[in-house]
DNA sequence: CTTGACCTTCCAGCGCGCTGGAAGCCTTAC
DNA sequence: GTAAGGCTTCCAGCGCGCTGGAAGGTCAAG
């Protein structure tokens, strides 16, 4: 299948398509002999790979990871195990802080409300923001 | 002060410092016959702010306005206070999607765990990644 | 007079995942 | 024959917040 084609089936452009091949996504595909790629609908199967790869987290560079592996004929799920953990801690971490800095921010804007705009030092710019 | 005190007195680098000059962020100093920066402790105010924003997730870009408005004599309170309220309800937001991207790895992770990677099929990669 | 530490400007690149556009070839329909 | 719509490659840029480096001027100490 043309490349048109299986952007149209799998949802992803062509422009990303050729992107992912020059990265190593995906394997060069064979050429028909004006030179167009013809890819066969195992290349849907690994796009689909890559898209959920991406939606729990993963990057393109450990996607590629995932995929040498098995393209070396390896199993990847002990690698591909490794990294959902490693990303869940790390997902873990990054809560914790944007639930910290929610709680600034909604600790500023209550304070906001007791203080008047009249008050604010111009050096200091706004004294809704900064220490308490 | 020139540009070296300035940058070990507030902790910002001297790139960072010409940087946040020419985006606007900082006022042009005054110079030296030589053409050196002559800053003046408000530049420690008001790099103090920006940081001080920066740390509560506001954007260069949005600083950059609360700034101005300081400098138009204005009392950019009242527009602080609605990025403060925009950004927190952004952050609710993106915080919301996290916990499920969270969850969803967690169940991948528990999955694993009665999955053999021997019955993973080579086409979809890995099985540990992909719809339940 | 030289050394070294400062300062200046300007241009370029990082990471990440694409996206846009130019210039040109191929295929199909009319 | 020609027009439309595929396809090809290559180069460049997005956003964001810096950071690095080159090439050169300035200043104080020895």
């Amino acid at each position: 299948m043309q490349i048109g084609e299986l952007a149209s089936r799998s949802g992803v452009s062509t422009k990303t398509i050729r992107y992912y091949e020059d990265i190593g996504l995906l394997p060069p595909p064979p050429r028909s002999p004006s030179g167009y790629r013809d890819h066969d609908t195992s290349t849907l199967d690994r796009l689909a790979f890559v898209r959920a790869a991406q939606a729990v987290g993963l990057s393109l560079g450990e996607i590629r990871g995932i995929v040498a592996l098995r393209d070396e004929g390896q199993t990847p799920c002990g690698h591909v195990l490794d990294l959902l953990r490693t990303r869940s801690a790390e997902l873990d971490r990054r809560i914790t802080e944007l639930r910290a800095l929610q709680g600034e921010l909604i600790r500023l804007v209550a304070r906001a409300e007791r203080l008047d705009p009249a008050d604010c030092d111009p050096a200091r710019i706004c004294h809704l923001v900064g220490p308490v």
